[in-house]
DNA sequence: TGACTACTTAACCACATGGTTATTCTTGCG
DNA sequence: CGCAAGAATAACCATGTGGTTAAGTAGTCA
């Protein structure tokens, strides 16, 4: 029972959600809990449009939820995957080298 | 405990290995088994030079071995992760949308 | 050795996309 | 309303990379 090609390109593209650094540095500010968008820009070394661009990228994908404030638009991780794809990939870098234990 | 920039890239990067359709599908045959270069090259809709040129990437990820037999080259899953990462990915999906279920 | 098979590598192109700056939209408030 | 703050979008550029064709490499067998 083999995936077709659209459904690969399905999971290719949820798999795209994570190969990006900037994105998987926002998830990793989401995973303790929401943030407004102007919270993320300050911990990131980038401009606010371009948080702005990947987090649609991260609820297009379905990873994150958002919801408004105020003026402030909250986001926030809402799909459990997340955590776990994380951590698997941690582990196997940290089995294949000896540099600092990382965990995300 | 933060991923510096570095770290993340690392670990961007080994998701990247996941997000093209054409490396899936060769994961896709390799998980039914050990495959030559022209066996997969006879499942995929493309050339054996692009297999051989994603096989690469696959095996610099450390996600495939890597054995010569005779004139052919052997290629099989090394990482268990791999398939993990994969039925979680579908199982995400499936959640999502009403379409066929699909597993890797 | 010479031809054949299996695979890899090089050069190249077309397209996708991460990042930036500048602009627009929305909301709250005086 | 007028204005400011927060966020999204548009336009644009530079880079990366998937895919192709063509050339190069290595192993096998006569």
């Amino acid at each position: 029972m083999k995936l077709d090609a659209m459904e690969l390109e399905r999971v290719a593209g949820f798999f795209r959600a994570f190969s990006e650094p900037t994105r998987l540095a926002l998830l990793q500010e989401l995973k303790d809990g929401p943030r407004s968008v102007g919270e993320l820009v300050e911990t990131l070394p980038t401009t606010q449009a371009n948080v702005s661009k990947q987090l649609k990228i991260l609820h297009a994908s379905g990873l994150v939820s958002r919801r408004k404030e105020g003026t402030s638009v909250i986001y926030q991780i809402c799909e459990p995957a997340v955590m776990d794809l994380c951590r698997i990939a941690c582990d196997k870098l940290n089995r294949e080298s000896a540099t600092r234990r990382i965990r995300f």
